[in-house]
This record gives structure tokens, sequence and C-alpha cells, in this order.
DNA sequence: CAGTAACCGTTGGGATAACCAACGAAAACC
DNA sequence: GGTTTTCGTTGGTTATCCCAACGGTTACTG
């Protein structure tokens, strides 16, 4: 593991280094994630956003577009598009705050907040595939590393 | 971290939950990885899937198109387009294979090689940005378990 | 040795994710 | 009261990944 040229310039190693670098290695991974998530979710039609901006309505009360843009640091466009699919199916709905007439206070349905226990339920199954082959320790570690690389 | 309600069902958790799991987290990271990469290879005009395919032809010699797909795991497209773009700017040349006249024996040139060792240090020093909240030892520990994330 | 199957490089199209620019309406600021 | 900022929305762009099909070539098979 320990290479003695790090920079990968011995020819032969050029590849095998490349993919030692966490950008190939989070690339691949992220990959096979969102697609094992995907398939799962695709039991209730929705995919990986959508899923997280019903969380974020359903843990965070009614609240406006513009926050959960910054709660989930997605792009505003996105966002609406999600919403968009979500109250078409019923899970969410947007009405408009009479304390700011521009804003849409969001807020999920019976039948939303039920989805998302089940969506929830799903994806979770899909991340322990994803894990399988750590073990529960190293899983744990594996989250905890890739949160410190996230939060700046 | 040990949450009493692993599938995240309380409410006021959903959202907290699903950004723990690695399916986002990865997500999360290797958008950045891939952006701290491609900034800084775009000092040499190259992209994430250029400097994969240009290691691999230098690592390994003069060797077809397909081989090329197979060790590096991507779409046939994908290799083509690559290798268009590396070839038209000097780093890579396609010969006919005289045992195979199917083939095409891709092989790196002098300028290829000194521009792989270039965007090897690039790409280095992007990786080490990313990692740096980590101790060197973290780091290592990260690889490997994302390593046998990506194996199978 | 003819006929079929498999492989090779290439082209075309499509799906997804993430991002940026700009707009009218409304509120906040000074 | 006029400027600035926020909000939701629409439009378009880019990068990555994947699938289907084709003509040309080789390998297999009866």
């Amino acid at each position: 593991m320990a290479r003695t040229d790090p920079t990968g310039a011995t020819p032969a190693h050029a590849l095998e280094h490349i993919q030692s670098l966490p950008s190939w290695l989070t690339g691949r991974v992220a990959t096979r994630a969102r697609e094992l998530v995907a398939e799962a979710l695709a039991a209730e039609g929705l995919r990986l956003g959508h899923h997280a901006v019903l969380a974020a309505v359903v843990a965070h009360g009614p609240l406006a577009q513009a926050e959960l843009v910054r709660r989930l640091d997605l792009d505003a466009k996105d966002v609406v598009v999600h919403l968009d699919h979500l109250q078409q199916r019923g899970l969410v709905q947007r009405r408009p705050d009479p304390a700011d007439r521009r804003k849409n206070a969001v807020s999920a349905t019976e039948e939303g907040i039920a989805t998302l226990a089940r969506c929830t339920e799903l994806a979770e199954q899909a991340n322990n595939r994803l894990l399988e082959p750590l073990s529960t320790a190293e899983q744990q570690l594996l989250i905890s590393l890739l949160a410190r690389l996230q939060q700046d």
C-alpha cells in the first residue's frame, strides 16, 4: 500500500495509482450507490432528489422553497422540479404563505409522510447492500470519515 | 451516532438520517472531488476520463480499445471520444494492428507520457486538498474502505 | 470450406445530475 | 420613495453514464 513513488510517475503503475485516488474511488462507489438506491426507490416512483426533498419537508414542517434550497444545498431549479413531481403525486402541497406572499409554504400530506417512511426503509436496505463487504464498525467508520470530508 | 430508529421513521430526523447514508455522502464527496480534479486538470486541457484513458495507455503499452474498455470499465463510446481528443492533442496515436485488422493499437507519444506525469501530479494535489481534513492514517483507511466497496 | 457466431471500432440517441443566467413579483432596506 | 434583496420559476448548458445498432473482421463449427 505504501508506494515508493506517490506521484505515480512510474509508467507501469500509472493506472493503478489513479484508480486508488479518492476522486476515482468515490466516483465509482457513488455511482453504484446511486444505482442501488434509485432501483429501490423506483418501487415508489421517486428518485434520490425526491427522497431528500420529501424528507426535508416532512422533517421541518411547512417551509419555504428557498429554505429547502439552503438546507439541502441543491439548485433552486431542481427543487422546483422535484416539488412539482411530489405535488403531482399528492405527497406534498404548496400553499401561499400569508405572512410573505413571495413564499410558498410547503408541507407534506399524510400520504407523503407514509411514502417517506417506505422510501427511507428502501434506501436503508439499498445502503446495506452497498456496505455489505464491510463490518458494522467499518461501515460507521466510513460514514464518519465521509461526513468529515463533506462538511466544509 | 447510534440512532434508536435506524429507519429514520421519526419525522424530525428524517433529513439528517438520509444525509448520513453513504448514498448521499459519497454523492456529495464524489461531486466535490470531481470538481477539484477537473479544475486542476483544466491546466492541461484534459478531464478525468482523459486522464484515466491516458494513464492506461501509458501503463499498458500499445493495446486495443476494447482492452481499454475492459480495464477501465468505461463505455466503449466514451473511450472513442476520449481517444479522439487525446489523439487530436498528439498525446496518443492509433495504428492498425497488423495481427488483427479489427483492432487499433493505441500507444502514447512522448508528449503523452510527459503530460500524464503532470496530470497525475495535479490530480494528486487535488486529492490532497480533498482529504485535508483527515490525518494520513485516516486517509489511507478511507481509501482502503472505498476500494473494498468497489471491488465487486 | 461454407455458414454462423463473436468481436472490434464507431456512431447515434437518451437519461440523469448538477449548475448558471435571468425574469416578474414581492418584501426589506435606507 | 427609490434601491436592493429575496422568492419562485423558466430556460439553457455541461458532464457523466448507458444502450442499440452498424460495417468490417476474425473465430468457431459442422
